[in-house]
DNA sequence: CAATAATTCGTAGCTTGCTACCTTTTATTT
DNA sequence: AAATAAAAGGTAGCAAGCTACGAATTATTG
C-alpha cells in the first residue's frame, strides 16, 4: 500500500488541529482568534516590550505574518506600537488596558486544553510524549534562531 | 510564570510545519503544494473515484477548503470532475495523466521526511509516539465523520 | 570616511484554512 | 403525493500562513 499521507506529520496537523479550535472558541467572546490570543500571551510575559521580530522568532512564523497579526491586534486596540528610543527600525509592542483583560482568560483556556489532551496519560508519558516532539522536531534540522541579535529563546 | 502558549499544541503546530516545508519544497518541481500533494495520494489510493466530500473527512477539512484546493488542482490539469452517474449532487473526481506523474515523488517524499523525522527512534518509541499522538488526539474529542453514508475511513 | 552588509519592517499577491449563507438534488416524513 | 429534512456543492469574505520584492536604518568592512 502507498502512504498517501505523512502519518506523524498528519498526526501532529490534526493535533494542532484541534488545540486550535478548543483556543479559538474559548476566546471568542474576546474577539481574539487563538493565534491572536498566543501573541498577547507571549507579551505578557516579557519584562521589556519586545519588537515584531522577537515574535517571528518565538512563533517560528514570517515577518508578513507577524505583521499581519499584529495589525488587527492594533486596529482592536489590544497593543499600540512606539518607535525605539535607539533604532529607528525597530518597533516596541506595548499592551494597551484591553489587551490585559484577556490574558487570564488566555491562561485558563491554555491550561485547561493542554490537560485534557493528556488527561489519560501518566507522568512517565507525559515526560515521553514531550521528549519525543522535542526529538522529532529537533530531527527535522529545525533551528530556529539566525539572529546575532541578543535575544533569549522563547519556551 | 504564566504559561503564553500550549505546550503540546505548540510542538505539534512546528512539527506539523517541519514537514510541510519539507513536503513543499520536494514537490515545488511539479508545481504542487504539499495540501495539493496529499490529496493527488489520497485520490491514488482509492479504487473508486472519490468527490469532494470525502476528501474533506479525510482531512479534516471544510468543504470550502477542499473546494479550493481542487479548483487549482484542475485548473493545473492533475485531475477533472464528471457527474456522477446516479446522483446528480455528486461530481466525481479523476485523475488526469499529468496527475499520475507526481504520485511517485509523493510517494518518496513522504517516506523520507517520516525517516527523518523519527530517525534515531528506536522502534518501542516510534510506536509509542504513534501511541501517544492518537490517544491525544482522542482525548480532544476529535470524532471526524459525522455523515451517515457509506465511506470506509482514511487511514 | 565611503561602500557594502545586514537588519527591520512594509506591501503585493498567493494558498490554505475557516464560517455563513445560498441553490440544487435526494431522502424522509406525514 | 406533498412537505420537510438532509446532503452535496457554490460563493463571499475573512484570518493566517507563505515568498518575493523594496525602503529605511544600522552595522561592518575596505
Amino acid at each position: 500500500m502507498i502512504p498517501t499521507q505523512t502519518r506523524y506529520g498528519h498526526y501532529a496537523r490534526i493535533l494542532h488541529w484541534c488545540t486550535d479550535q478548543a483556543i479559538t472558541s474559548a476566546l471568542a467572546q474576546m474577539e481574539l482568534t487563538a493565534s491572536q490570543g498566543h501573541i498577547m500571551g507571549y507579551l505578557a510575559h516579557r519584562d521589556r516590550p519586545p519588537c515584531p521580530r522577537d515574535i517571528e522568532e518565538a512563533f517560528r512564523m514570517s515577518h508578513p505574518t507577524v505583521s499581519g497579526l499584529l495589525s488587527r491586534l492594533e486596529k482592536k486596540g489590544f497593543i499600540e506600537f512606539r518607535p525605539d528610543e535607539t533604532d529607528r527600525r525597530i518597533k516596541r509592542i506595548f499592551i494597551l488596558p484591553k489587551g490585559r483583560e484577556c490574558l487570564e482568560l488566555m491562561h485558563n483556556t491554555i491550561q485547561q486544553t493542554e490537560a485534557q489532551m493528556v488527561r489519560d496519560f501518566t507522568p512517565d508519558e507525559r515526560e515521553q510524549f514531550t521528549n519525543l516532539l522535542t526529538r522529532a522536531i529537533h530531527n527535522m534540522g529545525h533551528s530556529p534562531c539566525k539572529r546575532k541579535h541578543k535575544e533569549e529563546p522563547h519556551t
